[in-house]
RNA sequence: GCGGGUGUCGUAUAACGGCUAUUAUCCCAGUUUUCCAAACUGGUGACGGGGGUUCGAUUCCCCCCACCCGCACCA
């Protein structure tokens, strides 16, 4: 069931302590949310099982963990100050409909607007009078820059600006000289990042799905040029692998070929995933082919010998990149629509997250049957403090009823509900409750496993 | 950023230019309760923010903020 709305997901993320929005008592502030006790247990769970299968069980890829503030001058290699990330706009002065100033030339048959400066662009339309799509007057052309700028240092000019990162991908190009110098690692290897990155988007919108600052997981895997359509064809695969330890639907992942004038300036081939959420078939991730734009970009800009050698060989050549990409958030938020279900129990409406165990917030929850009978909650204590060491996200709850505390533990997915009772005193054994199916097993203490 | 809409306890809601702002649920404390949101008692908790009109504004007006829908944008 993902046809759960967002308002649902919402409003079950903030009454249950997963995500609020950001700097919410001031009335907010677009395009942040606060990652609340529950969620960050979920955020951290799906990047460690991320970093798992793309770093740890794998011997070609390497983890790093770059700056988010980098030299300017990383921004003018990588394209990031040009179209793309800083777009021309221009507005229509009578329907104040916005369009991309470079489009709008080529579609009145302009070549290369593209390659233009944007003082070029904004002569060129006032030169040939060009209008609007509804024959209106435009605006001079605005730049819109995606990314947020900053100032390194007590000097607030031209030189000390800084912007903060759009994307992980950078950091690990700078770095591609550093790790080849240092672990000398074969072709073709990788370097892997989660991190924050920013992007002053237009419009924020859809929950957690479109924000201004976000954690991307992505891996830079460097190839021998003649080898990126296996390589490709391998790491499109394993997306799937990935989907599945979130418990993904494959088929609510829907594969977009991204057509070439669509993609990025760098990439020679693109493969965005979707996932099919209630509000629309949208980004989850992507593969992109990245050719050898980056490093030879940076070796241009920076004069640093991007070359590798192979080993052996005379054989040198700037490595080519392929970069598959997964937003944590989008994952994440793909990851609750996919696991909330809603089903009946006992006439009555459940509501529980189906989440994948190993992503699960709490791994299981310890009552004691009733809480006004001390020997129960002592014993009660004793099994919450041996599974708390044993499975560390262990939760105690003695609220309420038990049917309370399951529908609780229900609605944040938490796998087990354990429940200590009279007979636990006397020959030690305990009901461990099945999120999914709700059904109850006696089960020695010492033989739990959960 | 544009156009339209919305904004009341954590959640979902009601009413009102004037009495202590309604109800349910959740939450907290207690009674009770031997396995799926039982019952009872008590309690905490809200008019998004600022300004204006007014004797008095949650209510009317303006600005800001946030959210929703549409447009545009989305490397």
């Amino acid at each position: 069931m993902s046809d759960v709305t967002l308002e649902e997901l919402a409003s079950l993320a903030k009454r249950r302590g997963f995500i609020y929005q950001g700097s919410e008592i001031y009335g907010g502030l677009a395009g942040t949310w606060d990652y609340g006790p529950l969620g960050v247990a979920l955020k951290r769970n799906i990047e460690q099982a991320w970093w798992k299968m793309f770093v740890d069980d794998r011997d070609d890829v390497f983890g790093v963990d770059t700056a988010i503030l980098m030299n300017q001058k990383v921004w003018e290699a990588s394209g990031h100050t040009g179209a793309g990330f800083a777009d021309p706009l221009v507005e229509d002065l009578k329907t104040k409909k916005r369009y991309r100033a470079d489009h709008l030339l080529e579609e009145n048959g302009i070549k290369n607007a593209e390659a233009m400066t944007y003082e070029q662009m904004a002569q060129t339309i006032r030169e040939k009078g060009i209008k609007s799509p509804d024959g209106n007057e435009l605006s001079d052309v605005r730049v819109f820059n995606m990314m947020f700028e900053t100032n390194v240092g007590p000097i607030y000019d031209e030189t000390s600006k800084s912007y903060l990162r759009p994307e992980n991908a950078q950091g690990m190009f700078v770095n591609y000289k550093n790790v080849v110098d240092s672990l000398y690692p074969d072709l073709p290897f990788g370097l892997a990042q989660s991190g924050r990155v920013f992007r002053n988007e237009i419009s924020p919108r859809e929950f957690i799905f479109r924000v201004r600052e976000f954690n991307l997981m992505e891996f830079e895997y460097f190839i021998d040029p003649k080898d990126w359509e296996v390589e490709f064809k391998k790491l499109h695969d394993q997306f799937y692998e990935w989907t599945d330890v979130l418990g993904l639907d494959r088929a609510k992942i829907h594969e977009l070929e991204v057509p070439a004038e669509d993609r990025a300036h760098y990439s020679k081939r693109t493969i965005d995933f979707e996932y099919a959420f209630s509000f629309g078939t949208k980004e989850i991730g992507a593969i992109a082919y990245r050719t050898d734009f980056d490093l030879s970009n940076h070796q241009k800009h920076s004069g640093v010998n991007m070359e590798y050698t192979i080993k052996g060989s005379n054989e040198k050549f700037i490595p080519h990149v392929i970069e598959p990409t997964f937003g944590l958030d989008r994952m994440l938020l793909a990851t609750l629509s996919e696991a909330y279900t809603v089903d009946e129990l006992n006439g009555e409406k459940r509501v529980f997250l189906k989440l994948p165990k190993a992503l699960a917030p709490v791994k299981a929850c310890v009552s004691p049957l009733l809480k006004n009978k001390p020997e129960l909650v002592k014993k009660a204590r004793e099994v919450y403090t041996m599974l708390q060491k044993k499975l560390g996200a262990v939760m105690w709850d003695d609220n309420g009823n038990i049917g309370k505390r399951y529908r609780r533990q229900d609605e944040i997915g938490t796998p087990h509900c354990i429940t200590i009772d009279f007979q636990t005193l006397e020959d030690n054994t305990v009901t461990v409750r099945d999120r999914d199916t709700a059904k109850q097993q006696r089960v020695a203490i010492e033989h739990i496993d959960v």
